[in-house]
DNA sequence: TCTGGTTTTGACCATCTGGTCAAATCGAAC
DNA sequence: GTTCGATTTGACCAGATGGTCAAAACCAGA
């Protein structure tokens, strides 16, 4: 009976490797779609194919599970503003970033939604990853936006409220997906939603010629 | 112990009056924090300084203080968008809402979230107002921004999807929140968002001088 | 096959929570 | 101040839920 959470030195059997990632796409399924507090321990339990207490073997409870889906899923989800190159055009960059985070919104909703989730209730459980992490990310690539914009290579605008405009407005397309849906019907929104924030993005950033 | 919402006849005293709106502002400080599930009739009933009971005597069930909270609020969410005047000028009048919406960010943070809450769980329980009046009303204002546009007076972009860009981009700032001061700090978040947005919309919409 | 650790589970517990109910209290009209 | 409906409440219930535990089943190496 001995936890295997607790074998820091043990390598980790292949059957826990196996079972701790069934329950943790388990998780994201269900905290996806109904929040933490929505969320039971048998719906994770059942939809990883698993009794609760055979879940409980290798999460110690609940807050766990989610906490551990939280910090695997958010260093990913970070990725496509990581990628920002500082050698590339700005423009190409930044359109390069949105395209980047748009596909996310398509092919992660779950993840957007989870974190989505996770924000709208104060982020009580990922607080520190937001002031540290992640804001540490952030001021990085605004301060790379700014000297761009410094360099005439884009037009001034604030590079935070730019980086949260993108935030919105790809994820948008995914957390409120059932709005746009019910108010579009059916159709193919993610290739129309690229287009516009094409248009968007670069009519915001294409700098005014000033050599005449 | 006449149950009041029995009353469709009679009127309606003062107490039931001022208790009832006690009660769905309490439900929407609690709901909008905790969303659906995360929300106990006792915290929602402490918050109004009644007792269980007592609130249950007025609603009948805690689904039923969460349906009349978004019923009563859902067409002032509204408002904004249904104030696009026809008349008026085209660009001026979008960025007269996108001020509208931002502002309503800023002093109705708690309505905001309540929506956010209930889309991301799918909008189980407004979803017909969704596909109804929601819908019917976003289809005439796209319909004006089309024909602004076909007029030369706006450039040329999708009007569902300016709408949905103007949504997701003010909200953004009362229901994420905490990440934008966790990243910012506690600057006064609102007025450069203001400023961002108008040169945005501004930058989006401006139509390209063509009678060159 | 035996052995010792790993994995799984059925039964169970305590707490939380939505909701009920009968009785008590209140309040306005007479 | 009496009356009768409106309002309030303490006590209570049933189901859901997070979590425990001891025993059973499993599995790999000797």
């Amino acid at each position: 009976m001995t936890k295997p959470t607790q074998s820091s030195t043990r390598p980790a059997t292949r059957i826990q490797a196996r079972n701790r990632a069934k329950i943790l796409d388990a998780a994201l399924e269900v905290f996806s779609a109904n929040g933490f507090r929505g969320s039971t321990l048998d719906m994770i339990a059942t939809q990883a194919g698993l009794s609760k207490p055979n879940l409980l073997y290798y999460f110690p409870s609940k807050a766990d599970v989610h906490t551990a889906l939280l910090e695997q899923l958010l260093s990913e989800w970070l990725d496509p503003l990581r990628a920002l190159n500082p050698e590339g055009e700005p423009l190409d960059e930044i359109l390069a970033y949105v395209a980047r985070k748009l596909g996310m919104s398509r092919s992660h909703p779950r993840e957007s939604r989870l974190f989505a989730n996770e924000i709208l209730q104060g982020a009580p459980r990922i607080h520190d990853a937001l002031t540290g992490e992640l804001k540490a990310l952030v001021d990085e690539k605004a301060d790379l936006i700014q000297r761009w914009i410094d360099a005439g290579r884009l037009a001034p605008i604030h590079p935070y409220h730019l980086i949260f405009s993108i935030w919105s407005l790809t994820q948008h397309y995914s957390d409120f997906d059932v709005q746009v849906r019910a108010i579009l019907g059916q159709d193919d929104v993610f290739d129309d939603a690229q287009s516009y924030l094409d248009t968007l993005f670069i009519r915001l950033l294409t700098p005014t010629d000033r050599t005449g």
